[in-house]
RNA sequence: GGGCGAUUAGCUCAGUUGGCUAGAGCGCACGGAUCACACCCGUGAGGUCACAGGUUCGAGUCCUGUAUCGCCCACCA
C-alpha cells in the first residue's frame, strides 16, 4: 500500500519534504489588501537577530513562540504576515569582526580604509545572515521570506534618513558636551543601558590637600583638608573642594583655597548640599567613610559635573580617549615635573603612581577597603570612564509642538513626562491600556524606564552602522553652498566644540546633489554612526517601506504582537513604540509577550564562556525540529526563567556537542503521533465519507467527539491568552490519553466488524484531521507531513450533519477547528469515565495477582444506575480488560474465589483469582483512604460556620461527597467482612 | 540602594477568581516482545506545597515577616 507512512518517524526526511511543499506556494507571503475594509490582518515583526553569531536556544524559543502565534492566526484565516530579518548590531558585530581579523591576520581596524573595513564586516554579515535564515527555516518558522529585511539595507536606510531628518527638523537632535559612558577599550560611547554594574573590591584613599593659608577652626589651627576618594587618579582634574554648608567647619573654610598636590593648582573650597556629612555611626556607608570634604572633578565624575555646573567651575579633562593621562585634551597646567611624569600612563597605572606619591609625601592619611559598584562596558568589560565628549543626542522629554493636537500636551499624570514628547509618546499608550504586556508585571519595567528617561546619546564611534547624516564646517552660521541655499530641506544649528563654533547641516533624504555640493564646499560628514537601536526602533515600519505610504504599511501596520525577552524591554520595545507613534502615528503592536530566559540545569545563563549553550541545529539533528519546538513550547509558562538540563553528546561525526534530555519529551510525542497516524491510515482502507451516518455512532465515537470539542475550544482560548504550555498539555492529554489509549484501542475491534467499520473510519479520520490541525502551530512539520498522506488516503474528512469537510491543499493554510461545541456531552464523558475506572481496576487486579494475559471473568455489585451503565458498555469493559464476560447488577453475590475491589460504590469481582492476604491488605488500604476523606468532609460539615457561610453549592457538594464516602465505606467493609468469613 | 520574580514528588514544572482525597512529564518499582508505536503498553509507589505568623467556615492559592536563589534598574566621593 503506497499511501502507508514510513515505518519509523524520520524527522529529517519529513522536514525536508514539508519545507519543499511550503516553498512551492506563497503560503507565507500574504498580498497586501486592496483596501477592503473587512480584511483582517495579523502581523508579527521578528526581533531581528544580531548578525554577530548563529542563533542559540533562546532564539529557538523566541521564534518557536512567534511561529505558533502566526500559524494559529493564519489558520484562523487572518491575512498573516511574519516579517523576518536581521540586525546589523553595530558595536557587537564590529567587535567580533575586529577580533577575528586580529586573530587571523594580526591587523587592526585602523590598518584598513573605512570602506575596506566595512566590506569585511559586510562579508561577515552575509555569512551569518545566511546561517540565521537557514536556522529559522530549519526550525519551521513560517516567515514571509520574500520580504526579508536587514537593518542596513536600502529600504531600512531610507527610513533611518527620513526619521533622522524629521527629528532634526523638529529640533530634537542636539549636540551635547556631556559626560558620557566612555569605553576606553573600544573608544566609543555607551548608552546607560549598555553599562553593566559590577561590584568591585576597591579602596577609599584618604588624601590630604594643603590649605593655601592655614585656618583656625574651634581654636585649632588646621593646615589641610582630607578628601576620601575611590579614584585618586582623577585628582589631577580637581577644580574645587566641596563641603556641606551645614558642616560646623564650613563657616571657617568655605571661600578658602587649597593647593592641589602634584599639580600645584589653587582651587576653592565651596559649599554644596550634595556633600554627605561624616557620621561614623550612620547606616549610610557614605557617611561612615566621608571626611566632609569632597574633591570635585567635573570632567571625570557625573556628580561632580553637576556640582561644577552649579558653581560654574572650570572643567579640566586629564585623560586621552584611551584612558591614559594626557595634557592634550583640556589640561593646560601640567607643568610641574611630578605632573609631567604621569603623562601617558594608563588610568590604573596613574592611580598607583599617585597614591604612591601621596604616601611618599606623607599626605596619604588612610586607606580603607570599600566594595562598590563600578560600571563596565557590556562589550569590552572594562570599567567605564565618565568622559567629556561632543555627542549627538535626542531630546526625549522635549514637547513637540505639532504633535500636541494628536497626542495631547502637558504632563502625563503622575510623571514629569510631556504627553507630546518622545518619552510621552511611548508612555501614554501603556497608561491608556492600548499597549499591554504579557505577563502584566513587565509593564512596570517599561513604565519606570520611560518615567526616568534621560536624553538618548545616539553617536557611536564606529564604522559599522548608519553614518550620521550631518555635515559640519567651522564657524558660526557658516554659509551654505548655492545648491543648498534655497532648499528648505536643510536645517542648520551651530554649536561650540573643542575647536570653537561649528555649523551643522542635515540635508533632507534623497538630495545627494546637496551632499555633494556640501563636500565640494569643504563641509565634512560626521565620522560617527548611529546607535544600533536607532534603526531597530524603526523596524516595525521601516521594513514595510516607510516613509513611503506602501500597501504593506496600510495593510499590516500597526502590527499585533511583539514577542521578545525581558532584557530589551527598555532598549528596544520602548523605542519602537516611541518611533512608531512619532513616525507613523500609531503604536507598532498592541501586545508585548515577554518569554522566559533559558538557563542550564543549574540556573545559569547559557553562554559561550560557560560552554553550556545548546545549538538549535544540534537539537534539530538529534531530536527533530518538531521535538525541539514541542519541548520549548511545553516549558513556556509565565515564569521568568526556564531550566534546561544540558547533557553532552557525541554526534555520529564525532563532534562533542550539547543537547538536552528534555527534548526526548518532544521526540517521544512526535513518534507517538507518527505511529498513531500510521495505524489510523492502515485502517482507513475503503474510506467513504458517504458511509457516515451520525445516528450509527457508538458511545466511543460520541465520547471522542465530546473530548475533541472541549479540547479545541480550550486550546483556542489558551492561545488567545498567549499561553503555550497549557494548550500543548491539553492536546497531549487528548491525543495520547484519550485518542490513543482508549478510542483507538476500542476502534481496533470495530475495524474488524463490517457493520461498524464505516462509522469508525469516518470518526477516526475526522478526529485525526482535527488533531493535526490543532497541533500544527506547535509541531508543523510532522503534522503537515501526515496531513498530506491523510489527504491521499481519506480525502474529504467531514462528518455529515456535524462538521462539513473543508480540506485545504496544505495543513498550514487549513481552517482552524471551531464550532463543535454541540458535541460536548457530559453524560457520555461520565459513562466512559466509569468504564475506564472499571477497566483499570481489573487491570490492577491482574497485575497484583500476576494474571497478565489470562482470560478472566468479572461481575459487579453496583447501585442500580451504575449497573445499567456498566451493562450497557460491558463489551467495552471486556475488550480492554480482556474479560470473557462482565455483568453488573444491584446486590450481585460475590462468587467464591473472586478477587474483589471497590470502584467508587461498586464492588467489583474478578472470578477465580485469589490471594487472601494481598486482598486484605489492598482493601484495608482502600478503606483507610475512604475514611480519611470521610473524616475530612464530616469535619467540615460539623462546622456550623462552614454550613452557614460557605457558598451553598460548596456545602451541597460536600454533602454529596460525604454520602459517597459512606456508601464506599459500607461497600469496602462488606467486602472485608466477606473475606474474613 | 530600588524594583520584579522563584521556592509544590528524586528531577523539570502545572495548579485560573481561596472550595472534592494537590496534578503532569521524566526518573523509580513491578508486569509485558499483543498483529501502530519498547522513542512503546499496563499497573503502582512517591508530596508536613521553603519557614513563622495572620486573615477566613476553609489557604499551595490572600496579607505580613524570615531564609535561600535569580533577574532588572541605579551617579564609582
Amino acid at each position: 500500500m503506497t499511501e502507508q507512512l514510513a515505518k519509523a518517524y524520520d524527522p529529517q526526511t519529513v522536514e525536508a519534504q514539508v519545507n519543499a511543499l511550503w516553498a512551492s506556494a506563497p503560503y507565507f507571503h500574504p498580498a497586501p489588501s486592496d483596501g477592503a475594509a473587512d480584511c483582517k490582518a495579523y502581523t508579527i515583526v521578528i526581533p531581528p537577530p544580531n548578525v554577530t553569531a548563529a542563533l542559540h536556544l533562546g532564539h529557538a524559543l523566541n521564534n518557536t513562540l512567534q511561529d505558533i502565534l502566526i500559524r494559529f492566526r493564519r489558520m484562523q484565516q487572518f491575512r498573516t504576515l511574519w516579517m523576518p530579518g536581521t540586525d546589523h548590531a553595530g558595536i557587537a558585530t564590529q567587535t567580533v569582526v575586529e577580533k577575528r581579523i586580529l586573530a587571523e591576520e594580526g591587523k587592526r581596524r585602523t590598518d584598513f580604509e573605512r570602506d575596506a573595513f566595512i566590506g569585511r564586516v559586510q562579508a561577515w554579515k552575509d555569512e551569518y545572515e545566511a546561517t540565521i535564515i537557514g536556522q529559522l527555516k530549519a526550525m519551521g518558522c513560517s516567515c514571509d521570506w520574500q520580504r526579508t529585511r536587514f537593518t542596513m539595507d536600502d529600504v531600512c536606510a531610507k527610513a533611518v534618513r527620513a526619521n533622522f531628518f524629521k527629528l532634526f527638523k523638529d529640533g530634537l537632535i542636539y549636540r551635547g558636551k556631556r559626560l558620557v559612558n566612555w569605553d576606553p577599550a573600544t573608544q566609543t560611547v555607551l548608552a546607560d543601558d549598555e553599562v553593566e554594574h559590577e561590584t568591585v573590591q576597591g579602596h577609599f584613599w584618604y588624601l590630604r590637600y594643603p590649605l593655601a593659608t592655614p585656618v583656625e577652626v574651634d581654636g585649632r589651627q588646621i593646615d589641610h583638608v582630607t578628601v576620601a576618594t575611590t579614584r585618586p587618579e582623577t585628582m589631577l582634574g580637581d577644580t574645587a573642594i566641596a563641603m556641606n554648608p551645614g558642616d560646623p567647619r564650613a563657616a571657617a573654610l568655605v571661600g578658602q583655597r587649597v593647593r592641589l598636590p602634584i599639580v600645584g593648582r589653587l582651587i576653592p573650597i565651596i559649599a554644596d548640599e550634595h556633600v554627605v556629612l561624616p557620621n561614623p555611626e550612620s547606616d549610610d556607608e557614605k557617611a561612615r567613610f566621608s571626611t566632609g570634604f569632597l574633591k570635585v572633578t567635573p570632567a571625570h565624575d557625573p556628580d561632580d559635573w553637576q556640582i561644577g555646573q552649579r558653581h560654574d567651575l572650570p572643567i579640566i579633562n586629564v585623560m586621552a580617549p584611551d584612558g591614559s593621562i594626557s595634557d592634550k585634551y583640556g589640561w593646560e597646567d601640567a607643568t610641574e615635573p611630578e605632573a609631567q611624569n604621569l603623562l601617558g600612563m594608563d588610568r590604573f597605572e596613574a592611580r598607583e603612581a599617585i597614591v604612591e606619591w601621596f604616601r611618599q609625601e606623607k599626605l596619604l592619611e588612610d586607606v580603607r577597603d570599600y566594595a562598590h559598584e563600578v560600571g563596565h562596558s557590556y562589550r569590552s568589560h572594562v570599567p567605564i570612564e565618565p568622559y567629556l565628549s561632543d555627542q549627538w543626542y535626542i531630546a526625549v522629554k522635549k514637547p513637540i509642538e505639532h504633535l500636541a493636537e494628536k497626542f495631547g500636551a502637558g504632563l502625563i499624570e503622575g510623571t514629569d513626562v510631556p504627553a507630546n514628547s518622545l518619552a510621552g509618546l511611548a508612555l501614554k499608550p501603556l497608561v491608556d491600556g492600548r499597549l499591554q504586556f504579557i505577563p502584566e508585571r513587565y509593564s512596570k519595567t517599561y513604565q519606570n524606564w520611560l518615567e526616568n528617561l534621560r536624553d538618548w546619546p545616539i553617536s557611536r564611534q564606529l564604522w559599522w552602522g548608519h553614518r550620521i547624516p550631518i555635515w559640519s564646517k567651522a564657524g558660526r552660521d557658516a554659509p551654505l553652498p548655492d545648491q543648498c541655499a534655497g532648499a528648505d530641506a536643510i536645517q542648520s544649528i551651530s554649536a561650540e566644540s573643542d575647536e570653537g563654533p561649528v555649523t551643522f547641516v542635515c540635508p533632507a533624504p534623497g538630495h545627494e546633489d546637496q551632499e555633494a555640493s556640501l563636500e565640494a564646499a569643504g563641509w565634512i560628514r560626521d565620522n560617527d554612526v548611529l546607535d544600533t537601536w536607532f534603526s531597530s526602533a524603526l523596524w516595525p515600519f521601516s521594513t514595510m517601506g516607510w516613509p513611503e505610504e506602501t500597501p504593506e504599511l496600510k495593510t499590516f501596520y500597526p502590527g499585533d504582537v511583539l514577542c521578545t525577552a525581558r532584557e530589551i524591554i527598555t532598549l528596544w520595545v520602548s523605542r519602537m513604540v516611541m518611533m512608531g507613534q512619532y513616525c507613523v502615528g500609531d503604536i507598532p503592536f498592541k501586545d508585548v509577550y515577554i518569554h522566559a530566559m533559558i538557563q542550564d540545569g543549574q540556573g545559569r545563563k547559557m553562554s559561550k564562556s560557560l560552554g553550556n549553550g545548546i545549538d538549535p541545529l544540534v537539537a534539530i539533528d538529534s531530536h527533530g525540529a518538531d521535538a525541539m519546538r514541542f519541548t520549548l513550547a511545553s516549558m513556556t509558562t509565565d515564569t521568568q526563567d526556564i531550566r534546561m538540563p544540558v547533557a553532552p553528546m557525541t554526534l555520529p561525526d564525532g563532534r562533542e556537542v550539547n543537547t538536552s534530555p528534555k527534548f526526548d519529551v518532544g521526540r517521544n510525542f512526535c513518534n507517538k503521533l507518527w505511529n498513531a497516524s500510521r495505524f489510523a491510515m492502515m485502517n482507513l482502507e475503503g474510506f467513504d465519507p458517504a458511509g457516515f451516518d451520525a445516528a450509527r455512532m457508538d458511545v466511543t465515537d460520541r465520547w471522542i467527539l465530546s473530548r475533541l470539542a472541549a479540547t479545541q475550544s480550550e486550546v483556542t482560548a489558551a492561545l488567545d491568552a498567549f499561553k503555550f504550555s497549557e494548550p500543548l498539555s491539553l492536546l497531549y492529554r487528548f491525543f495520547w490519553n484519550d485518542l490513543c489509549d482508549w478510542y483507538l484501542e476500542w476502534a481496533k475491534f470495530r475495524m474488524r466488524d463490517e457493520a461498524q467499520k464505516a462509522t469508525a473510519q469516518n470518526v477516526l479520520a475526522f478526529v485525526l484531521d482535527r488533531v493535526l490541525r490543532l497541533l500544527h502551530p506547535f509541531v508543523p512539520f510532522i503534522t503537515e507531513g501526515i496531513y498530506q498522506k491523510l489527504s491521499e488516503v481519506a480525502p474529504g474528512r467531514g462528518l455529515t450533519g456535524i462538521a462539513p469537510a473543508d480540506a485545504a491543499q496544505a495543513l498550514t493554510v487549513s481552517q482552524w477547528p471551531a464550532g463543535l461545541d454541540g458535541q460536548i456531552d457530559s453524560d457520555i464523558e461520565e459513562e466512559i469515565r466509569v468504564v475506564q475506572e472499571t477497566i483499570r481496576a481489573v487491570r490492577d487486579i491482574r497485575n497484583k495477582y500476576n494474571k497478565a494475559s489470562e482470560s478472566l471473568t468479572a461481575s459487579a455489585d453496583a447501585p442500580e444506575a451504575m449497573a445499567q451503565i456498566l451493562n450497557r458498555h460491558s463489551q467495552l469493559v471486556c475488550q480492554l480488560a480482556l474479560l470473557e464476560s462482565f455483568q453488573a447488577s444491584q446486590g450481585a453475590p460475590k462468587p467464591n474465589n473472586a478477587a474483589t475491589t471497590l470502584v467508587e460504590e461498586t464492588k467489583l469481582y474478578v472470578h477465580d483469582v485469589i490471594d487472601r492476604e494481598a486482598e486484605l491488605a489492598r482493601l484495608e488500604k482502600q478503606k483507610q483512604e475512604i475514611e480519611r476523606g470521610k473524616k475530612a468532609t464530616e469535619g467540615k460539615l460539623a462546622n456550623e460556620n462552614f454550613v452557614n457561610r460557605a457558598k451553598p453549592e460548596v456545602v451541597a457538594q460536600a454533602r454529596e461527597r460525604l454520602e459517597q464516602f459512606q456508601e464506599q465505606l459500607k461497600a469496602v467493609e462488606a467486602l472485608l467482612a466477606e473475606l474474613k468469613d
